[in-house]
DNA sequence: CTTAAGTACTGCAACGTTGTAACGTGCAAA
DNA sequence: TTTGCACGTTACAACGTTGCAGTACTTAAG
């Protein structure tokens, strides 16, 4: 039994206008009869009531984020850093998690309608671009995609993140490289595009890539990794001298694998990840890895969302791409021992 | 502009009653005009607009989950698992970042009636018992707590379970052991009965815990615990020859700072931490952890919020107390590598 | 043949808010 | 003085839904 605008109304004594007016920060309203009110409103602690406004016709203050899972650190960080950089904006973020499944994704961009929710940011796996927009819905897309997208969207330059990952490990007279994360489907953007950025680098230094060398994966996990880095190890005869892996967690599973095989990181194998989570700084041997800006990523994602919603940007504005910078953090899986 | 019972309605050429008479599932349609309305509603695809629904006095279908951070793998894993567990009830989860403060744990208890939201699953860091009931909201607490507290509850037993871990310790053989995570302010109630757990089994030993091995922090994460284990060996003639980490986070930071200074895990300390994350499967040594039952803690959150949103349990029911089995998971980081 | 109970459906009001239009004021400009 | 205008305030309607009370008709019971 929450006080409503006609309780703080009746106890100031003026109409529910006025009092909403108060609330709303209307400018002509007398002082005096702005203090008579907000007294009212104190005294019964009055709160306004989100549903009844958004029935009116304003925003629900709740935006919808969709990842794969929240048990993939990148995702994890990801998201806390989307949930703050919303704050200030006074928007709540509701999570999905599509495990990666097109079908589902889909399920959600059209379902999520239901929900009383403002806008949404995908992070696809899979999605066919065109079915992005069937759901209505202002949305912002996160990750690698094709850059004439349907709708706005934010990452970093994936090809381009992913040869100078490979460029790291040449520079460091490594040349029978192997690459773990391959698409295991061809809707799988992201990793094409790491996988086209690791051939363009290998084919820049005038290297030929070994297809026993590239493993695909069906997760992204540290168990894949794991599993994939066995495959590769039973598979040759002789192992290769670096790793790139598409994800940190897929390096931390080959990580794994190799000390269990006896396997030196970086002495006989280098191990390069991508994703720059917090991880990889702790983990022994630290991991080298290709860190993209994830709070800038945040940010873009939350503001050009604010720009669409607040109608700073009409709804015919072209869909807008914005390439984040990424850093690449050489550490001991590479660079050995530092001291 | 979706359309909205009026529409249909007069489409279907009923009264907009019996358009919502339909949709609601109330028995005395005749199923002619049923099949008419149906048609209507399909031919417009009509979805009901879940804010006039709760305006009017309906759930929302939403439930909020606060926690302290996202990036803390453990809160990230737990909050996959509860998104997922509200699933097949229709729930959509929302999620809140306490950064584990108490006054922003306040905030959001009482500012969550703001959106529209049907519960709340909270898993405090400092909050007061009391000030718990204040949002007058439906709340399932998660983690350690007193276990008379003021709402629904679902936690492993911290100190038993700091004991397990402890013991384990014992049993290796190592009696000068360390603990680090112990409360820097009295508020935080999981470390203090972590805390009390390790002493408990101390003493069951008949040893005594040297203070200066007792190491507070201010934060949990994998910094926390670096810096924690370079304090310890600073302050301290000879080092420990096992420590009792009160999260995981915590003892992979430990354990990269043994690694810095040449330290063997578990050859001179053996490590063990708490929260059972993936991340201690794969990292090297393998940390042995206690793992409480994650899943168990998911389902039971969302299965108690379920009784209490949909009137199974009376409010007048006093607060139930559920405790999760947790299990110990002895690794590399106490035993050695196994092969 | 009346009465009661049940079925099929409808209209109205209410949930709490805000935009619009309107109403008096009082004061400055004509 | 009259006009005009800005100010302070208010009544009303609407947002889309559902509970309640009611109408009209049908069937069963007394």
């Amino acid at each position: 039994m929450p006080a409503r605008l006609k309780d703080v109304a009746s106890r100031a004594g003026v109409s529910i206008k006025t009092v909403s007016n108060v609330v709303n920060g209307y400018v002509h309203v007398a002082p005096e009869t702005r203090a008579k009110v907000q007294a009212a409103i104190d005294a019964l602690g009055y709160v306004p009531n989100p549903t009844a406004r958004r029935l009116r016709g304003g925003g629900t203050g709740v935006i919808a984020l969709a990842v794969p899972e929240l048990r993939s650190p990148y995702f994890a960080e990801l998201a806390g850093l989307i949930v703050r950089a919303a704050e200030p904006r006074g928007w709540t973020v509701l999570i999905e998690q599509t495990d990666g499944r097109a079908e589902r994704e889909r399920d959600l961009v059209s379902g999520l309608r239901r929900h009383s929710i403002d806008g949404l940011i995908l992070s696809p796996a899979g999605l066919d671009a065109t079915e992005v927009l069937t759901g209505g819905l202002p949305t912002v897309l996160l990750g690698e995609r094709m850059w004439d997208g349907p709708a706005d969207h934010v990452a970093v330059d994936g090809a381009a993140a992913a040869a100078d990952a490979t460029r790291h490990l040449l520079r460091l007279g490594r040349w029978r490289i192997a690459a773990i994360g391959a698409p295991d489907r061809p809707t799988a953007v992201t990793r094409t595009q790491r996988l086209a950025g690791f051939r363009a680098a290998m084919a820049g230094s005038g290297l030929a890539v070994d297809p026993r060398l590239v493993v695909p994966v069906s997760g992204m996990h540290r168990a894949d990794g794991a599993a994939a880095m066995a495959r590769l190890l039973d598979q040759v005869e002789q192992p290769p001298d670096a790793i790139f892996c598409f994800t940190d967690p897929l390096a931390l599973g080959a990580i794994r694998t190799c000390a269990d095989r006896g396997l030196d990181v970086p002495g006989d194998v280098a191990v390069i990840g991508f994703d720059g989570i917090e991880e990889g700084r702790y983990s022994t041997p630290s991991l080298s890895t290709i860190a993209p800006n994830t709070g800038r990523i945040a940010q873009f994602a939350v503001d050009l969302l604010a720009e669409r919603l607040g109608g700073g940007v009409s709804a015919a504005v072209p869909p807008r791409a914005i390439c984040v910078e990424h850093r690449l953090l050489a550490r001991e899986s590479t660079l050995g021992r530092l001291r």
